[in-house]
DNA sequence: CAGAAACCCACATACGTATTCAGCTATTCA
DNA sequence: TGAATAGCTGAATACGTATGTGGGTTTCTG
């Protein structure tokens, strides 16, 4: 036979009709324990497999979910945000475990993936990844709460969140950078990285990072804060507009990894020394943290646990059943970047 | 309506039966300009997409495309290869740009994701993307081959390769970092990798190693190769190794750059310097090599380019169309770590 | 003006599966 | 023993689209 074979072929060959091999092979409790071994062995043999499309098409769900990297403004030729890519293995492990098909896109904010997915049947539900300026997709997240897609979103979680929304504790973290810079000494500390409303993530890591001075009873200095997106160039150039100004400061926190890989670079070329000099605590603990010199300090996202949860929620949330919203503790990993012994 | 319309709804305010919807929507020429905008029109409204999975049953093909990492026998949590991350960006994109949709998974050699994807007719074709012992695979491609698969794979390209190819070439990378390293006064260069039929690619890039000494007339001793697979541990005992070993070299030429910044980490545990003491040159060009202090000189794999030729070889062979297999040029990106001037 | 060609479109049907409904056999119970 | 029940299975059908076929109208041609 050099067609592929159907249920119909499988239901000739036992001798029973076609539902009834569905039925046996679908698990159903109606078929006698006796057709469903012979249906099993025969379709084992001929190597079936159950056809996708059509069954999809028949019970109305996919058994697939759609992972969307949703990209900063700029779609600059073929990057992915690292921190995203470092979900991404547990993303696709966790799809697999729960038995659902992962389909990976890259869109920017023109298109219309917000109709695409779910209108087309492509996917049940759709896992948003994203950084960058949110409040451009505001709309368009409450364009897919309206059509009842289901989604859930990983990002700054509050109660006002659009959405099912997975995130890490920002505050919490920048709150333990900075308080263990304070502890080994620091008092004049930079934030690198967007401190306001249309960064959430950042604007609490920035937050926290305030209150761990105004409890230590340090003066915060706004000319310390610098805008600085995700990328290491952006860090490179707030480090070097933090010199320009003639800002003083013998510590930085940076609101990711790469913004600190980015100002220990300039750093570097200042013929600065980290931790002597200048401390550096970064966010993120991506892989490239631990391989710098000297290593990273961070405070660490746990990306494993985030996937799964990332999946787990969307898979309820399809199934209509309880979901909320959560955010991951976010923990300090002590290396050498920050002068602690 | 709060149904998900489809073309028989189209049909009904169109005046028209459901076919003609089907054609103007495809864009057959058989429907008149008229009524195809006037389709058109009311397909816009109604934000109606086409069935994917409708569609794909009757056209018997699906217009995905799968990619697959198949992982070395160790599928450890959730990490993937950041040499194949880094080459996701650009697959995900030229599917987008050819229309095609990518589904992703991770499996290791255990499953049968062999007869999986083209059978239960989730995608047209498979792109491969795995590192390691390449034996083991040996029996699964030709399985696929003789199924009538369609798949591309990422390796080592030659002759007698199974399927369609598309690789670096790697002889030629390892020959220009190695002349590279000789030029700069470097008589003593070690090998970090395995270097042997079962890692097809890290062979030839030390066959390029050894081919530059010989063009030299430098003398290759055989202790200064050690095994090592592509993770940073593996670099960093590999350079371990050496030194237990007592061999003298003075540079280092590391199959991956994740070996090469494994070597750099225990080199300066060891107090050694790079480039001073030890000049090292790595392989791929990952983002982390330019981060890491003094920055790598790798030989750079064009993976925005290997991803299109990778989406591209498996469209045509879809359509069965030529494909030929393809080595994509090495080159060389001298940054400090070689001791370039 | 007749016949042919060109142009549009509707009818019927197939893709492969899952589910509803009804029927049939064997068992149980009164 | 007759009827009710449980336990299995088959017939029919729907999911939404794409395409082969044939029929009707218009336009072209001589």
């Amino acid at each position: 036979m050099s067609r592929k074979p159907t249920s119909f072929d499988i239901a000739q060959l036992a001798g029973v009709s076609q539902p009834t091999v569905s039925r046996a092979l679908s698990g159903s409790s109606t078929v006698s324990e006796k057709t469903r071994k012979r249906i099993e062995a025969i379709a084992q043999q001929l190597n079936y497999t159950v056809d996708k499309n059509a069954s999809s098409l028949r019970k109305r769900e996919t058994s697939t979910l759609a992972l969307l990297f949703y990209e900063d403004p700029t779609p600059d030729e073929s990057g992915i945000n690292p921190f995203f890519l470092s979900m991404l293995g547990s993303v696709v492990r966790t799809c697999a475990l729960r038995h659902y098909d992962l389909l990976i896109s890259m869109q920017h904010m023109a298109s219309n993936w917000h109709v695409e997915f779910e209108e087309s049947r492509k996917a049940d539900g759709i896992i948003l990844l994203g950084h960058g300026d949110f409040e451009p997709y505001r709309a368009k997240l409450a364009q897919l709460m309206e059509q009842g897609t289901h989604f859930v979103r990983w990002g700054h979680v509050n109660e006002r969140s659009l959405g099912t929304v997975i995130g890490c504790d920002n505050f919490r973290g920048g709150y333990d950078a900075t308080q263990h810079l304070i502890a080994h000494g620091r008092r004049r500390i930079a934030f690198l990285g967007h401190a306001n409303e249309h960064y959430p993530e950042f604007f609490d890591r920035y937050r926290g990072h305030i209150e761990a001075q105004r409890s230590a009873g340090i003066k915060v200095v706004a000319a310390r804060q610098v805008d600085a997106i995700i990328t290491e160039q952006a860090g490179y150039d707030a480090f070097n507009a933090l010199m320009a100004a003639g800002v003083k400061f013998d510590a930085i926190f940076a609101a990711s990894d790469m913004i600190a890989i980015g100002a220990m670079r300039a750093l570097t070329e200042h013929g600065l020394d980290v931790p002597n000099d200048i401390a550096i605590v970064g966010f993120d603990d991506l892989p490239a943290a631990s391989m710098t010199r000297p290593p990273l300090t961070t405070v660490q996202q746990d990306f494993r646990r985030a996937g799964e949860m990332l999946v787990d929620a969307l898979i309820r949330q399809i199934r209509n059943e309880d979901v909320n919203t959560a955010a991951l503790p976010a923990k300090l990993i002590v290396r050498k970047s920050c002068g602690a012994h």
